[in-house]
DNA sequence: TCCATTGACGTTTTT
DNA sequence: CGTCAATGGA
């Protein structure tokens, strides 16, 4: 068979990778290496030269889109249906399998998955059952608590340091919570991994099956990878699985999540013969950002060591600009972006990344009102809004009433006279008894132990949800969906908001329906025996869709730089890059690699550039309401001096910003203003005979050719010789 | 039960 | 400063 196809257009390393014989593969893949590529190609070349059956090949990523985007590119290069192609994110594959082996896995056949703000619901509501002040125990740090023991793999039974109060603490509402799960059939993401490694601890003859049928496995963002996926790899491998992981310890950013960058180094040493291969070539960015790249993470210890190179030019030199506020920091960023779509070049091909989601702000304010089309990444995604929750918790009681969660969100929504009082009675039955809120419900009105005017309103709820039951029991799933809405009356419980917040409301809802409608039971749902209505469910937790309805045509990208990683931009702007804010103060101030890791996180970002990239920071920014005075982050001085060219205001007002072709003369590193002898401070206010009332805003040149930058209140930005201006401080 | 005011808080987020 | 959740009066 000609294999060339597999192999054309890849480098030495990157056709090392694909081809290697027998065994365990590291590939430490630079950004902008081809890693997917590697990936796509492996899984290929294991199929069509190794003669590896499809069954035989688990691949795993972090997200939903790699996946997808995996199967696609490998289903080009195969020519075939890679439906037997086990490809998903290790939270689906593990879901599959709890499915599948529920019984083994001590779950019920309907078991439901929480999403982050079901678990958090549910943790409130015990915590105030459990009698914790809210204040002294916040529910974040529950919910931290938690998932960060799943993720080690340890159970509440598992930890100790009981002596320790807070631990003890901790612990008993860790426990709580695993009965409330267990009662209510409830599984939330982290409780997915850890479920699936114990069913490989506790089902020997399940493990020996999957054992037997994996031959080779091949892991996405290996660095990212935490305690208990590692743990469940290293069983499913076990003695005859061969894994290929595909990592960069350098772009490890998600440490604060549990993921262990160690793991890449533990590859290495629990894996026999492990053949490390790594790619350094570089098919993205120019030499100066790759350098300047390589510079920066060259600060940090422990690394695995590569060094990006390229074999394209130069480029133009990173920029930097050194901003009077926050606010000059995002006119002069617009401002740039004005001139790149005047020289013909796309609104889309430039990106804001910033460290913190709050940073946008600003950012949206210019770009509004310079009428330039923007999209903002994160945020709200469709599954999880509220109203589209709530929707979707009708539909969970239909498949599970024991769904304590789903149950608690709708019960008063809308409200029918279900007050806080008589919910706190019936958990505390619900509690007693050991049992959930369904029972509970059902059995206080069997003993009427409740008033009678409560009883009422609650019997009114339990023959709503046995009414839809029964009538909706074999009803399509749109027909279902449109149902509950109806049956429950829920638009209704958002007629008192503003008129235009409930009519999205109402909108989503129909899109909701509409989704519900066209869904089709996906053939590896149906195939674990999962109905129509579970699979959905199942699917708006775990997938819970993009993040914005519709997608713009040509916008400026603005994104955090966590959600920045894997993408890449022609002009890049870095903003906000001053100590404290980046690297963050939370994580100067805390120990254990956590500077190291915003390191990385510079890292990605300065990565993320093809051709521009510019860097600012802002000497004043204005932050919860107080003026903090900032110097530029460390990160800028551990870049190469003769890599950077900054940007002084003059040449951002006054010419026009030519995107260099060629290397532009390095200029001095860059240093914070100091005070000298100007006459005005920066940002003191100062008035002009002809042009009024103004701030300043920079200072440029010295003696008499010194020029002063004055924003002035009516007549707008403005460049003047000092010695001509005649400028009173006002 | 509802709306308005007050108060606390402020890093990153996918599954 | 701006946001969101909790609180309290009508």
């Amino acid at each position: 068979m000609d294999v060339s196809h597999l192999l054309d257009e890849l480098n030495d390393p990157q056709r090392a990778a694909v081809t290697a014989p027998e065994g365990h593969v590291l590939v430490l893949a630079g950004a902008g290496s081809g890693k997917t590529r590697v990936l796509v190609h492996r899984l290929a070349w294991l199929i069509q030269v190794g003669h590896v059956s499809p069954l035989g090949i688990m691949a795993v990523t972090f997200t939903n889109k790699a996946a997808g985007e995996m199967r696609e590119r490998a289903g080009k290069l195969l020519g075939i249906s890679t439906r037997p192609l086990w490809i998903g994110t290790f939270h689906g594959i593990a879901h599959r399998l709890l499915r599948m082996h529920w019984k083994e896995a001590r779950l019920p056949e309907n078991f439901q998955i929480l999403d982050a703000d079901d678990q958090q619901r549910l943790l409130r509501r015990i915590l105030r059952e459990e009698g914790y002040d809210e204040s002294q125990w916040p529910v974040r740090q529950a919910q931290w608590f938690i998932n960060g023991r799943k993720d080690e793999g340890e159970r509440a039974h598992h930890i100790e340091h009981m002596d320790h109060p807070t631990t003890a603490a901790w612990v008993n509402i860790y426990q709580r919570y695993e009965e409330y799960c267990q009662r209510g059939g409830l599984v939330d993401f982290a409780e997915l991994l850890l479920r699936a490694h114990e069913l490989w601890l506790e089902q020997p003859q399940v493990l020996q099956h999957y054992q037997r049928r994996v031959q080779h496995l091949l892991i996405d963002e290996f660095q990212d990878t935490n305690a208990i996926q590692y743990a469940w790899l290293r069983m499913l491998a076990g003695n005859t699985g061969q894994v290929f992981v595909v990592g960069d310890d350098d772009q490890s950013i998600y440490g604060w999540r549990g993921a262990k960058v160690e793991n890449v180094q533990s590859f290495v040493r629990d894996f026999p013969d492990v053949t490390t291969i790594k790619l350094e070539q570089n098919y993205r960015s120019t030499g100066n950002i790759l350098e300047a790249a390589n510079a920066l993470i060259s600060h940090n210890t422990g690394r695995m060591g590569k060094k990006l190179w390229t074999a394209d030019e130069e480029g133009a030199a990173i920029q930097i600009y050194a901003a009077y506020n926050e606010q000059d920091e995002a006119r002069f960023v617009i401002e740039q972006i004005r001139r790149w779509m005047d020289e013909g070049r796309k609104a889309e091909e430039a990106a804001i990344l910033y460290r913190t989601s709050a940073q946008s702000r600003l950012f949206e304010e210019y770009l509004l009102r310079e009428s330039i089309p923007y999209r903002v990444y994160g945020g709200q995604r469709f599954f999880e809004r509220l109203e589209v929750k709530d929707a979707l918790a009708y539909l969970r009681l239909l498949q599970n009433p024991h769904d304590d969660a789903a149950l608690e969100r709708v019960i008063n929504k809308p409200t029918r006279a279900i007050g806080d009082k008589t919910i706190a009675e019936l958990r505390i039955q619900a509690r007693e008894a050991g049992v959930t809120l369904w029972t509970a419900i059902n059995a206080c009105l069997q003993q009427q132990k409740l008033a009678a005017r409560a009883a009422g309103a609650v019997q009114g709820f339990v023959d709503l949800i046995n009414g839809m039951n029964e009538r909706m029991k074999d009803w399509s799933l749109g027909n279902q969906m449109q149902g509950v809405i109806d049956d429950s009356d829920l638009i209704s419980a958002y007629d008192k908001e503003p008129r235009e917040r409930s009519e999205t409301r109402v909108e989503n809802l129909r899109e909701l329906v509409n989704a519900a409608d066209s869904f089709i039971l996906p053939a590896e749902d149906a195939d674990v025996g999962m109905n129509e209505l579970q699979s959905f469910l199942s699917r708006a937790a775990l997938e819970a869709g993009e993040t914005q309805g519709e997608s713009w045509d040509d916008c400026v990208q603005l994104m955090t730089l966590h959600s920045a990683k894997g993408l890449e931009f022609p002009l890049v702007f870095m903003a906000g890059v001053e100590e404290g804010l980046f690297p963050h103060q939370r994580s100067i101030e805390e120990a254990g690699g956590r500077l190291e890791e915003e390191r990385r996180l510079c890292y990605v970002g300065i990565t993320r550039a093809r051709e521009h990239l510019v860097m600012s920071y802002a000497e004043i920014r204005r932050m919860h309401g107080t003026e903090n005075y900032c110097r530029p982050s460390r990160f800028i001085n551990e870049l190469p001096a003769e890599r950077l060219q900054e940007i002084r205001p003059r040449v951002a007002q006054n010419r026009p910003w030519v995107p260099a072709s060629r290397p532009t003369p390095a200029v001095a590193r860059v240093a914070p203003v100091k005070g000298q002898e100007w006459p005005f401070r920066l940002g003191q206010g100062v008035e002009h005979r002809k042009f009024g009332e103004g701030t300043v805003l920079a200072f440029e040149g010295s003696g008499e050719h010194t020029r002063v930058q004055v924003n002035f209140s009516n007549a707008g930005t403005k460049w003047l010789v000092l010695a001509y201006a005649n400028l009173e401080a006002s």
